[in-house]
DNA sequence: TAATAAGCGAGACGGTACGTCGGGTCTTTGG
DNA sequence: CCAAAGACCCGACGTACCGTCTCGCTTATTA
């Protein structure tokens, strides 16, 4: 195995660079080893020395982009689910960032490994922050003191995916709200 | 293009049979063009004379062997739901079926087209049943009059979706009942 | 086997003509049957009905075009054979009639049975007109009496060929004159 | 286009084996180069990597196992012809030989650029070894002064490569030395 | 003058090979 | 000993033709 503290930091930042330019400039299907590495003015060898494959690169190269979530607090639950959930549509609804998303997603049905890591590394952050914001809002009293928080995260998250996978209908900040009402109105007291 | 009264059925049989064996049988990665050919004892260009891709004879075969989906009216919606709420988290969980959806959803991320065929051939008739009895109990008064049915249909399966792609948690009726619930407090009146 | 009687003759003249049209517009290379039936508006099995092959089909067409050669006898051997030799030379080095030639004799390397039909129908009759004139020459003195006419006869065509196949060398009169002049030292008295 | 220094000599070997092998053992119908890549158990990428196609992989291997010809100088001009003029018709009768000739004369028919490559690698070593004894013959004062050499050659192989690819009569040791008598005697001064 | 048989255009069919692409591994050469 | 470069074996891609096989339709005998 590889000797970590050897490797070389430019190769590795231009893999992960080369990666995402890729998926904004071409699209998922033109993204591969090779191109990766062409790109990246890199062997192909040390992409499979340090990553498993091109699904582990991606998510990589998300998981160093990626900024911390922080859930704002301003006490009122609504305004703040509101502010994360038209955040997360538009994120979903702009076509650069979706095709990322939707790369990883294809290497997730390919590979359980690489979904685990996507779930721990890239969501669980945002999923968690949601969470405890929700927890919070218990305390308060603002939610049902039974309410399963996992199940109330995914039930904001999971019609989000649902529409995006399904271009079952826009994407839009409208949606968004309407979203947050039905699942403020499955939580209340 | 081709003429479709000289369609072969025993081939066109074969073609989507050998489909379904070999997701069953060796896994999605298994599954290529040349695999489906030689397997359905078929020339390749039989599959390409009428299908665009791997993806869309999968579609076909799925589609093929749906049972239509007709929900129950027993006038108790929540006895209702849970059972098809149930009904699919299964469907989800069972590892036979669930390859032929991983695979099917692989194949939408990289194509446009075949995605709009798969939620309007293969998916929106269980979301119209299910959105069809929500209609109904609407008009008993079991929902609010404003509720926005579509929205809620999405509160039910956009969860299922998301918990199976992510691995969140498990797929049991303990879940199902459990999502019932809470959706059924979001449309309540 | 088919009955001759019923043969539809507009075909069988469509059919020679797309393949000859074929060799000379589209080269060698893309005379397939498919594309002689269809430049001739015609299905593929009206040709493997009456033909075992493309080059069969070939072989008809130059046959049927080929004018009957006969060799003048104008008494001086010398003058008689350089006008043959000439013309022979000239329809090798015209990249039309090459083209054809090319052709069948790429489909007679492959085929034995092909190669005897070209040799005695195609070839034999200018072959033996040849050897005729040089029989009367022999008649007449101007000949070696113990000559072997067939090989002499190769030793004009030949050489030719060789030229042609191998390019090694322009294909002019003068090099016709200087081939007969060989020749005729070889067999003459 | 392709680093030579790194080039694989034994993929190089095998290859060139496989395509020999391939013409002894099933004839030039089934020499492929799917099966060539297959026999020498190479990838099909690597046969492609170092040749434009199948005629010039076959090219290559006649040309390695050539041995160099060089034809004895024992004064005696008519012997020494004799004896390669044999030795080329010998070659021409025997099936395995004649065979590859064959499939790179079938090859070289749609190629110019190959044919050129079996004119000057293949062929001209054997045509410049013969001009160079007529030549010598000539400057003994054995042949005519003013005769053309190339001429000559041609005069010899040409005639052989005509019966041989028409079949117009047998390949044996009487047909090589009747041959080599009438060129000595177009030739003689 | 029907009926019946063949030829016909069309093109789907099971195949084989094509030439290309990318995967993941291995080797060479040079810091 | 890492890295670049890239050759290697492999497997699948989508295409082109092969030669065979139905399909209806037309066209000529034969009853």
């Amino acid at each position: 195995m590889p000797d970590l503290t050897r490797r070389n930091e430019q190769s590795r930042r231009a893999i992960l660079d080369a990666a995402l330019g890729l998926l904004g400039d071409t699209g998922y299907a033109k993204v591969t080893i090779e191109a990766i590495a062409a790109r990246a003015g890199v062997g192909k060898q040390t992409i499979y020395r340090w990553w498993p494959g091109k699904g582990a690169v991606i998510l990589d190269a998300l998981v160093e982009n990626a900024t911390a979530v922080t859930l704002p607090d301003s006490g009122d639950l609504e305004a703040d689910l509101r502010l994360v959930v038209r955040a997360t549509v538009a994120e979903f609804a702009d076509p650069r960032l979706s095709a990322t998303t939707r790369a990883l997603t294809a290497e997730t049905l390919a590979d359980d490994e690489l979904a685990g890591q996507v779930r721990d590394r890239l969501l669980r952050p945002q999923l968690d922050a949601v969470r405890d914001r929700l927890r919070a809002a218990r305390g308060a009293g603002q939610i049902r003191a039974g309410a399963d928080l996992d199940q109330a995260v995914e039930l904001i998250f999971g019609p989000i995916f649902h529409r995006w996978l399904l271009r079952t209908g826009p994407l839009t900040d409208g949606y968004a709200d309407g979203l947050v009402d039905h699942v403020l109105a499955a939580i209340r007291p």
